[in-house]
DNA sequence: CAGATCACCTGCTTGC
DNA sequence: TGCAAGCAGGTGATCT
């Protein structure tokens, strides 16, 4: 479900709501979603006063007085304020005013205390919103991978997904085979537009809402009628007119124009 | 290091 | 109608 823009959503949805308030209770229920202690984690949380909450790459956190809490939503992880819990809830969070729940159905989402947040973030890319453009440049040219797979790695870049890294190829006109050392330096920067452009407009339009995504306050997104090519497998092309072809590369179904995105 | 394969887990869609 | 296969916004381990 969720990439950068989706991820920056929620995090937008919660931010009015969450600093100031304090953490009476907190209750885990699934070993996936908090892997090893959940009890103790639990236990950690109560009393605890939230502070802010960004986003970092996929990730959502947040600042307590004491620790850190970050949540990665996985595939299908959503955090909900004052909503009733469900099927797939496994999380619940009641503050001093409100509850905050966390529902995940196929539980690929993590939430970890702070420890386990600095190893994970030390792992992590550059922002694509921060980037420059030469320090972009360099770290394509330094790889030999084809250019998708590059886009989905964390360490290349924090927070591009499957969704994001489709429509900016096919917005700089590069197929997603192409060979990241060997492009040029024109295509290479047309990249880094195109990335930047795509999710300052997806979250301008609270991300993609392609089953079931939706922000703390349930509200959608209207991104997904802007895709280009993600979904649109055997549709014309927007620009030209072929039919988008759909490939899998990387074990992910991968959505291009053969016509327009060159290697 | 690049890439393929598998694994984690549930639900929805598609095709026979 | 039923059932199996295939698909899904993500990540990490393991093996070549």
């Amino acid at each position: 479900m969720p990439e950068l823009p989706e991820v920056e959503s929620v995090v937008r949805s919660l931010a009015p709501h969450l600093p100031g308030r304090r953490i009476v209770s907190a209750k885990f229920t699934s070993k996936h979603v908090t892997p090893g202690n959940r009890k103790q984690l639990a236990i950690r949380l109560e009393g605890r006063t939230i502070q802010s909450v960004k986003r970092r790459g996929k990730f959502i956190v947040m600042a307590l007085d004491r620790g850190t809490l970050s949540v990665h939503l996985g595939m299908t992880g959503r955090l909900l304020l004052d909503a009733p819990a469900g099927t797939h809830t496994y999380g619940v969070f009641a503050f001093d005013r409100g509850v905050m729940i966390y529902d995940d159905p196929r539980q690929f989402g993590k939430i970890e205390w702070s420890a386990d947040v600095a190893r994970r973030a030390s792992k992590l890319g550059p922002e694509p919103l921060e980037i420059g453009l030469d320090e972009f440049c360099a770290n394509l040219r330094r790889r030999k991978s084809r250019v998708k797979p590059l886009l989905l790695n964390q360490r290349f870049l924090a927070g591009v997904g499957n969704i994001y890294a489709d429509e900016s190829l096919f917005a700089a006109g590069i197929h997603p085979l192409a060979i990241s050392s060997r492009l040029s330096a024109a295509r290479a920067a047309k990249l880094h537009q195109a990335i930047r452009e795509i999710l300052a407009l997806a979250i301008e339009h609270g991300g993609s809402s392609i089953s079931d995504y939706v922000d703390a306050d349930g509200k959608q997104g209207w991104f997904q009628i802007m895709h280009h090519v993600y979904g649109r497998e055997g549709e014309p092309c927007t620009r030209c007119g072929a039919p988008v072809r759909r490939i899998v590369v990387g074990q992910r179904g991968t959505h291009f124009c053969p016509k327009c995105q060159k290697r």
